[in-house]
RNA sequence: UGGGGCGUCGUCAAGUGGUAAGACACAGGACUUUGAUUCCUGCAUUCGGAGGUUCGAACCCUCCCGCCCCAGCCA
């Protein structure tokens, strides 16, 4: 169903800012924030993150910032944060001049620490990793005070500051939050906030060697910016205690708030980080653009495009139980935009060459078609008719069975935006038996109706003028897994789909499509939705990704 | 089982004490020069289970069952 774009989303997320709007909680202020960190590509997931977030901005007339989270030197970079900024745009949204980094914080965070030390709720600890892990306790028993934990505040401050310094090696020793080795939750059992790290900062080079937890950096980060919902995945519930605890501690005024929802799972792919990481490292797939990616550019390379996807994200809700959306709800989504707005086309996948006999040799006919069935304002193009054609393979059966509408000896069926042709003969391959070429007639009255005495053609298939058509490369893209859930098995590389692509090198399209811009959306009649891609499309040679296929009810039929 | 969270149609998801929205999927049918689109129709007497409160419960209470997250100097 179509969206009413009047109508906004409802989820309780948004119950609880119609809540504090009503209590005039924050001013009237709504803040949030999109906070990915930059060592990888933005997938599905992100999107619906994003949508949420400035959607809710948009919404509220509040305002939504980009915010790098880079307080983890190792395996960031701006390749990641380019493409992150350029994804996001590309999905429709614009943070205007609030690109923020967590980096850029660094030196804010830091007094904070310090803050924290003469407060008397923060200490330097100098156990090993080892150490601290064994004397975290366990679910069931309660973890054991570091010795370090009483160190007076002027000890500390001296070691926090030669930690920055670069006096100690990396891991000698840590800043930790003083709260109690005994809590329930083991987030609160003196939780790290700094580290030493000797790992140059794509932005802040070798200027720091430590750097700050994601618990102490995140907040503080919202806090600094003015966030008043900070919307994060159900992972994270575990850590809002932390959250409070910090912000309580050094924050005074407008407090955020941090709220969980349930981040997306899609069946048939896999959408963690280290998965997808270990897809493009393992050369399980092209790249992080490759069209069966979830990736955001693997989904802009395969066709889809902003529109469809923003609406997924609305289609699928937000609240907080565990999810695996059915990808056939994302294809629908692509399918709704495109029928559409997509221009139509001819293309043979799997030509078959087809001789109309009673045509003449030389004549070309041009027919003037529409570029959408039921949208007029799409215009015209003209397709050439000519002795010779190429029909799909599929589309003729020697032995047809029962509710079978295509053509097969004896039968007649229409061409697509041309005329009712009649099977004649065929001619076969001796060896293999495979037909080679259909001989048929054309009846030239049907061009513009049916068949004057009322003769019922059923069918109709689609087909390209053979010397006019324009051979391209056609890549038919399926599911990359073969199971729903892939994401639930270890090792989940075992259940990749072998047929996930299947690269079609003797196609015709109609010779419109000669120069087609990369990046353009067609549908094929009868087969599906195509691409131009962007990446390997040369002048005059387009290649094409297969985005989905149409419904296609004959293969249910045929099925059984 | 120490803490946190979640259980409403195959998949999502509304519902917040007044008698189960919607979407996708699926199944029929109409229309059709795309077996597409579009259009009709059907699809949870029941809300993880069992008790209880109430005139009335998916919504409140009790107990039970199941699933997810947390013991990185990752985010």
């Amino acid at each position: 169903m179509t969206q009413d774009t009047t109508s906004n989303p409802t989820d309780f997320i948004r119950d609880i800012i119609d809540d504090d709007l009503k209590t005039n909680k924050n001013n009237g202020k709504v803040a949030t924030r999109f906070p990915p960190e930059p060592n990888g590509y933005i997938h599905i997931g992100h999107a619906k993150s994003v949508c949420l977030n400035f959607g809710i901005a948009r919404q509220y007339q509040g305002t939504c910032n980009l915010r790098l989270d880079d307080t983890d030197p190792a395996g960031e970079s701006m390749e990641f944060v380019e493409s992150i900024i350029h994804d996001i745009r590309w999905l429709g949204f614009d943070w205007e001049d609030r690109l923020f980094y967590a980096s850029d914080y660094f030196e804010k965070i830091y007094q904070f620490a310090i803050e924290l030390i003469k407060s008397g709720n923060a200490y330097v600890c100098s156990l090993s990793p080892d150490e601290i892990r064994e004397l975290r306790g366990t679910f069931t028993e309660p973890g054991k005070d570091s010795p370090y934990r009483n160190r007076t505040i002027e000890e500390n401050l001296d070691l926090f500051g030669r930690m920055r310094a670069g006096e100690f090696a990396d891991g000698a020793h840590v800043l930790r939050a003083k709260i109690d080795m005994a809590a329930p939750n083991i987030v609160m059992r003196d939780p790290i906030i700094y580290r030493i790290k000797r790992e140059p900062h794509y932005r802040t080079g070798t200027k720091w060697v430590i750097y700050p937890m994601y618990d102490f950096a995140h907040c503080l980060s919202d806090a600094l910016e003015g966030i008043t919902y900070s919307i994060c995945t159900l992972e994270f519930e575990n850590n809002r205690p932390l959250y409070d605890w910090i912000v309580e501690r050094l924050i005074t005024g407008l407090r955020p708030r941090q709220i969980e929802f349930a981040r997306l799972n899609l069946s048939y792919t896999v959408l963690s980080k280290r998965r997808l990481i270990e897809l493009v490292q393992e050369g399980h797939v092209k790249g992080w653009d490759d069209p069966r990616m979830p990736t955001v550019t693997g989904l802009r390379r395969r066709g889809y495009t902003p529109e469809a996807i923003r609406n997924f994200c609305a289609q699928i809700g937000v609240a907080k139980n565990d999810n695996l959306i059915d990808v056939a709800l994302l294809e629908h989504c692509i399918r709704e935009d495109l029928n559409e707005h997509a221009p139509r086309a001819m293309c043979v996948l799997h030509p078959l060459r087809v001789v109309i006999d009673n045509y003449p040799e030389n004549q070309v006919e041009q027919f003037e078609c529409a570029n959408h069935p039921q949208n007029p304002e799409m215009g015209t193009r003209k397709i050439p008719f000519s002795k010779v054609l190429y029909i799909e393979q599929d589309d003729f059966m020697e032995n047809p069975p029962k509710k079978y509408h295509r053509l097969g000896p004896g039968r007649e069926v229409r061409l697509r935006n041309s005329y009712v042709i009649k099977f004649e003969s065929m001619v076969k391959d001796d060896r293999t038996g495979n037909v080679l070429e259909l001989h048929c007639t054309y009846d030239p009255d049907t061009l513009n109706g049916p068949p004057a005495d009322g003769r019922k053609v059923q069918g109709v298939i689609h087909w390209v003028s053979a010397q006019h058509g324009i051979p391209a490369e056609i890549r038919l893209y399926d599911r990359l897994f073969s199971i729903e859930d892939p994401g639930s098995e270890e090792n989940f590389v075992k259940y990749l789909n072998p047929n996930s692509l299947e690269i079609l090198t003797t196609c015709y399209v109609e010779q419109n499509l000669k120069n087609a811009e990369p990046g353009n959306q067609y549908q094929f009649e009868r087969l599906g939705y195509f691409c131009v891609d962007a990446k390997d499309t040369a002048a005059g040679k387009p290649v094409f990704n297969r985005v989905v296929q149409l419904r296609d009810s004959w293969a249910k039929i045929a099925k059984n």
